[in-house]
DNA sequence: TTTGAAATATGACCTTTGTCATTTTTTGAT
DNA sequence: ATCAAAAAATGACAAAGGTCATATTTCAAA
């Protein structure tokens, strides 16, 4: 764990985050009013139906954010890492959260109360435009991952998330251990499959040569035939 | 087909769309770089892979939007109507056209180029938070779509799809029959199945008494045994 | 009206994927 | 290090849904 920047001036996310174009006196405000937390794996940063009160901004960590689903089975519609912002769909909306988010791992996080984010939003175009890039680019990976999810077959979704997961939060220090630990449930519930499925597919992948098993621990020996294995277009 | 207003100022749509809070001055700018057109059914506005050099506003009208899968099946994303706009995602994210727009039936659209949208998006902050609005509504709309795909079966998500159909262009003045005409292939594409598995379950909640079907015209008759059969909690 | 192509409908069958049961392994707490 | 609980792995089976073949209907053009 990095150690926390005591400002938001100096937070080594600035420049690689929503908050890249903002104005000096707009990233002051903020600072201002900004509440550093250190949530531990496991913990809660916010529960679907619960009301926001503003944003979250991730400074180092990993995040899980997930729907429930009507019967109750959990669906992971986003992964997050430092820089990412989250909370502000529900925000923006004027909505509930739809989602819960969940540490991964020991995450630090800078909370950024509704009223000064929605302020900087309507006085700061260069991050408001920003922000209007954010929602842009998750809306296409929203709907890119809806067409493969109604017409791709498992194993190419499975092959497709571990590529997905390998961008997201990249590899351990020997450059072929993705840098996460994930259940196989929860890479199921990223797939959107039984848990079952995903042990055995990831089995076969092993077996195939593609890919390393180790309790948690999953490394990809073969990105290439992974990437040919997912058959991706875009 | 409602008459061409001859300016945005006095279109109908325009306290109906992302425009509602944007400064009448903005609106002036628009009105004068703004191209009017009108399509016929299965034209196309625009097409996947091309360069957006602005975006569509529907004036009157039905568009489908959809994704080309990498077996080159199709995949309806969004249905729009008089007040929408569209092509906005490709222009924010600064990327080619990810979705191909056609018209369903006879429609009017605005053209708005590219530099006038983004000028008035970065000086008009009332419009900017509407678009992070609309985008934020259809990120929203999107998870939820896909936490659905993942997890429901198919009878319940056509169902779901009946009653989205009914909310987004709702029914011809009898109170009961769909206002738009849709293939049993674009209603698969819709649900993301099979079209004959849609065939099939059409004819079994027709047999069931929840809709009655004559060529592409379809009647809801028990709205409330649909919403049962959708099965929502949302 | 006729007619031919496209859309719809339906049956048979097969593949994929999910569910349940059971065993084995891992993990974390003592 | 030991042990119990959770997670992972695996097999058997069932169910859902897709594919293919074919019949029927619809619809628009001649």
């Amino acid at each position: 764990m990095h150690p926390s920047p005591s400002t938001c001036q100096q937070c080594a996310q600035r420049f690689n985050s929503v908050f890249c174009k903002a104005r000096e006196e707009h990233v002051e405000v903020i600072n201002d009013k900004k509440v550093c937390n250190i949530y531990k794996k496991g913990q809660q940063l916010f529960n679907e139906g619960a009301n926001p009160f503003g944003v979250f901004c991730i400074n180092d960590g990993k995040v899980k954010l997930s729907h429930q689903g009507d019967d109750g089975k959990e669906h992971i519609i986003r992964l997050l890492k430092a820089g990412d912002v989250l909370g502000y769909r529900a925000l923006l909306s004027g909505d509930r959260y739809s989602a819960s988010a969940v540490a991964l791992e020991e995450t630090q996080v800078c909370f950024i109360p509704k009223d000064v984010f929605i302020k900087v939003l309507q006085h700061d175009a260069g991050m408001a435009f920003e922000m209007m890039k954010v929602l842009s680019d998750e809306l296409h990976r929203s709907e890119i991952k809806l067409t493969h999810l109604a017409q791709k077959p498992i194993r190419e979704r499975l092959a497709e998330t571990l590529l997905f997961i390998k961008e997201t939060y990249g590899f351990e220090a020997d450059g072929i251990t993705l840098a996460v630990k994930l259940s196989r449930e929860e890479i199921a519930n990223l797939v959107g499959t039984a848990t079952e499925s995903t042990i055995r597919l990831l089995s076969e992948f092993k077996k195939d040569g593609m890919i390393e098993l180790e309790g948690k621990k999953i490394q990809i020996l073969k990105p290439k035939q992974l990437l040919a294995t997912a058959n991706l277009q875009d």
